[in-house]
RNA sequence: UGCGGGGUAGAGCAGUGGCAGCUCGUGUGGCUCAUAACCACAAGGUCGCAGGUUCGAGUCCUGCCCCCGCGACCA
């Protein structure tokens, strides 16, 4: 039927993942499997590594391994994160992939019309060996506070990327809405950056200063600015240019990407593809940061905590409960353990999963495990999906609660277990079989978010028959 | 300094002109099917400050204070 394509951004494969890429990938799979749910029969869900680069040459040196194995060992620590969270991803690329480094050349030759050679003049620190802005130098009176000696005027010659020729084009489309950013504070800060006008941008660096990157067809001497290769990743996963896979899921539905990125995805990106003569996403959904402690996450404060840290005691499902309800779909988000805790326990064991288990309960004792006829449920979802459409995660979540809440609510109105003392077998039966249709209907809208309770929910009440849980749903843990 | 975002109950947030709301936390009451869970009610805010527009302002305008991003050839 229809098609969907959808993109992480590509972490950067010089550390192990954090929080911050964990809620990136769960972001993007809510959206793919809404997207299957709602219809979608070809679904492509791309993510991947980003494995090039001065700054994984630099660790690669400090570790005294080649980038390859540095790599290759980073990568795989990011596909196990996807899979100790559930996402179903069917892609996975690595830009040092054969088919990427190839793709990319091919890019850069279809763009070469855009692409110029010229100079690069730059202040060098020989003991950073970093160029500076010149506002920073001039800040610091042109001498490195680091090493207190004065820059150097390096020249350097680079290929350069007209840019600057498709700020219009970029800004039409998304003033258009066609190439539309979610959300729209993030839009008016891009749009606010194209009013003052995009510069052409080096998109190179020589060999002789960095090795670690794709080459420039035809010119030994440079290879690929990381970036500017990596950014490609969208297109050379479905194998630009002449793959149908190509053809069929181009242009993307959505790409999904954190606040740091927002310059290169929604003004370098955009002026890739129209140099290629190509559309342009049609959503770029950007999502915040999340804090450790109100904090950011830094190696060196000590507050980071490892996703698995989370996984492995309370669950895939109960992280990306949080991660999608608890941190703004909007802005920067917080994570702490007392945080977490207090939402594992208030909400998904006391309020999900206890109304889970008191119905399985009441079927059980009154009605021998017998549910009957399990009617439609008549709910209204509209805000529900309009929330994930419009990228809201945590409204689509709270409408979910509203409906965990009704089922608790309506129990306690209707009074099950009086209506079984006065004997009424029917009434009864009708009673608990539409909480039973309500609980499937939050299985159901559960699924994008909490693949594996969906499933346990759904289980319960197959058949018109109850199946017990072996265990709790969300067992309670002692803080 | 330039651009952008933000300052609303103890905490986290919603609310773009019409009686200040939600969740958590706190207090009181109810229920007993359930994971000592659930349900109801209540307390708690001079909506950053000062002016202005308006019959009426978290909401619009002006000025100011404070916090956070971006303005990097670090990904």
């Amino acid at each position: 039927m229809s098609k969907f394509y959808i993109n992480t951004s590509i972490p950067y494969a010089n550390g192990a993942p954090h929080i911050g890429h964990a809620i990136e990938f769960v972001y993007a799979d809510v959206l793919a499997r809404f997207a299957r749910q709602s219809g979608a029969t070809d679904v492509v869900f791309a993510t991947g590594t980003d494995e090039h680069g001065s700054k994984i040459a630099e660790k690669a040196l400090e570790q005294k391994i080649t980038p390859q194995e540095l790599v290759d060992k980073n990568s795989q620590a990011f596909k196990d994160l996807l899979k100790q969270l559930n996402i179903s991803n069917n892609r996975f690329i690595r830009t040092t992939d054969k088919g990427h480094e190839e793709r990319s050349q091919i890019i850069w030759k279809n763009i070469s019309k855009d692409i110029y050679k010229n100079k690069y003049m730059g202040l060098y620190c020989v003991g950073c060996e970093e160029f500076v802005t010149e506002t920073f130098a001039k800040e610091h009176n042109y001498i490195c506070p680091n090493h207190n000696r004065p820059y150097d005027k390096i020249e350097e010659e680079n290929y350069f990327f007209s840019l600057s020729k498709y700020t219009e084009q970029i800004k039409e489309a998304i003033n258009s809405g066609s190439f539309k950013i979610i959300p729209d504070t993030k839009k008016n800060e891009i749009v606010s950056l194209l009013n003052e006008g995009l510069e052409d941008i080096s998109i190179s660096r020589p060999v002789d200063k960095l090795a670690w990157g794709i080459a420039v067809p035809g010119d030994k001497t440079q290879v690929m600015y990381v970036w500017f290769e990596a950014l490609m990743n969208y297109i050379t996963v479905l194998g630009y240019p002449e793959h149908e896979d190509f053809k069929k899921y181009w242009p993307a539905d959505v790409q999904v990407i954190g606040k740091d990125i927002i310059r290169f995805h929604a003004a370098i990106w955009p002026g890739i593809l129209l140099a290629l003569g190509l559309e342009l996403p049609a959503i770029l959904y950007v999502h915040g940061f999340v804090n450790v402690d109100g904090q950011k996450m830094s190696k060196s404060l000590g507050n980071g905590v490892e996703p698995h840290e989370i996984i492995d005691t309370y669950g895939a499902d109960a992280f990306r409960y949080y991660l999608m309800r608890h941190i703004p779909s909007y802005n920067d988000g917080d994570f702490t353990w007392d945080k977490f805790e207090a939402a594992y326990n208030n909400e998904l064991a006391n309020e999900l999963g206890n109304a889970v288990s008191r119905v399985v309960a009441m079927v059980e004792k009154y009605q021998d495990g017998i549910v009957g006829e399990i009617p439609e449920s008549e709910h209204d979802t509209f805000q529900y999906r309009d929330a994930i459409t419009h990228c809201r995660f945590d409204r689509a979540l709270d409408e979910v609660w509203e409906q965990v809440r009704g089922i608790n609510q309506y129990i306690d109105t209707e009074k099950p277990w009086a209506i079984a003392k006065e004997g009424d077998a029917e009434h009864l039966r009708e009673v608990l079989a539409y909480a039973v249709s309500c609980l499937l209907e939050i299985a159901e809208m559960l699924e994008p978010f909490m693949p594996e309770t969906a499933i346990k929910i759904q289980n319960c009440f197959k058949e018109g028959l109850v199946a017990p849980l072996e265990h709790s749903l969300f067992p309670k843990k002692e803080a």
